[in-house]
DNA sequence: CCAATTAGAAGTGTCGACAGTTTTCTTTTT
DNA sequence: AAAAAGAAAACTGTCGACACTTCTAATTGG
């Protein structure tokens, strides 16, 4: 395991990590308001290093704020959620080009790996099951890291997913389209394995593509 | 004019515009340190505030904070404005895809007319000239906005275009290159009046890839 | 009984003060 | 004279208090 220089932590990043949580996990659901006073008095602290969390937490669009009026979760709509999964999808297929590019050998074999490990999940070739959400994760995060764009890394696994991540949705890959989206991935992986940036490209687009229209429909349909 | 319902201003966004234009302009340099103290003296208010306003920044990655030692201006290497760049190409690339596809008959009109007037400009015609900047801004933003996604506006006009504006880079369509800038735009265009959203990205992209190889060797040259 | 008005309560905005940490500079030791 | 140790200055982190705005609800007038 990597050792890793001690940080100071100041209230402020205990506190925004605290809350990203709780927005995270849905105690604090999309819309809701968030009182300082209370929130300060619940976590134990003073309002000024929860002003300045919101604040943060704004800044990456998490937290609304209206002067004189409070904070707010994000309000997050299908419509909005379409559009964040849009953009995803030229930020991750922009990524797999890049991969294709820039993508070491001893990675290659790591991917390789990692895809074949997938392919003898039985519930995946039986195409009833479903692609767990880590493994599923770590494919996507493997391909963006290999993509060797600091910037692009940090808005896809952070800001992206995080803003993503709230709207607690299925992933449609844990939704019996196991087999499909296994599919998809292989394609990717082919395409990374032969540097065939064009193809990988278009490949992660069609899969993200797919994926999107499944969850907007889902959303939709349950949200009638 | 549009009449807009007046807001509240509280001091933390006074104090965050303010930041922001000192970032943009130069008088904070990238890299350079903010003395709270000092910051908050010299405009005039309190810490409490201007804390505040470092922290919205910090959460849109203009500033960088360590605890206890303190706030600087985002450093940004020419790696990073490549990456940048790369991630813009990504996401406008995007953006014509979509405005192709959504774009209203108005609009159509408007973005021909649009680029009539900037072919008729002695300038261009000649090539010795160059594209102004704020035409090939409203350019580029109109697209933008034609896409009709909020969040991917958002991205691109706000945040992405606040972290390019803080590297003051000579547009490279105002360094000669304005014929072929030009010869781009009008591509761009006939594809999108046709609404065919793949030449649109295909031109967009490769109107910004060509753009970001001039800004970047060009930068490379003069800060060696 | 309903609507408008107006006190009261609750909440946000801003500030100054104090505690703890980092930096700087002086002093001491080898 | 250079390096290490220690003291002082400067800065950041956190807090509680007060001013002002918004929301709530009781009161008054139609």
């Amino acid at each position: 395991m990597d050792i890793q220089p001690i940080e100071a932590k100041s209230l402020v990043d205990v506190i925004t990590k605290e809350i990203e949580t709780a927005i995270f996990n849905g105690t604090l659901e999309p819309g809701a308001k968030v009182s300082e006073q209370g929130l300060a008095r619940q976590l134990g602290v003073s309002r000024g290093p929860l002003r300045e969390a919101l604040r943060r937490l704004e800044g990456r669009k998490l937290i609304e704020r209206t002067t004189n009026i409070g904070a707010r979760v994000a309000k997050l709509s299908v419509d909005d959620l379409e559009n964040l999964l849009v953009i995803r999808e030229a930020l991750e297929g922009m990524a797999a080009r890049l991969a294709a590019q820039n993508m070491t050998e001893k990675e290659r074999e790591t991917l390789t790996a990692l895809i074949t490990a997938h392919g003898e999940q039985e519930s995946v070739r039986s195409g009833t099951g479903y692609l767990q959400e880590q493994p599923d994760f770590d494919f996507h995060f493997f391909i963006i890291r290999a993509a060797k764009n600091e910037r692009l890394e940090a808005m896809l696994c952070g800001e992206l997913y995080d803003l993503l991540r709230a709207y607690r949705y299925k992933s449609s890959t844990l939704d019996g389209r196991a087999r499909n989206a296994f599919a998809e991935h292989e394609a990717i992986v082919k395409a990374l394995i032969e540097s065939d940036a064009d193809a990988a490209e278009a490949a992660m687009r069609l899969h993200l593509s797919t994926a999107r229209q499944h969850i907007v429909s889902q959303m939709r349909a349950e949200r009638i």
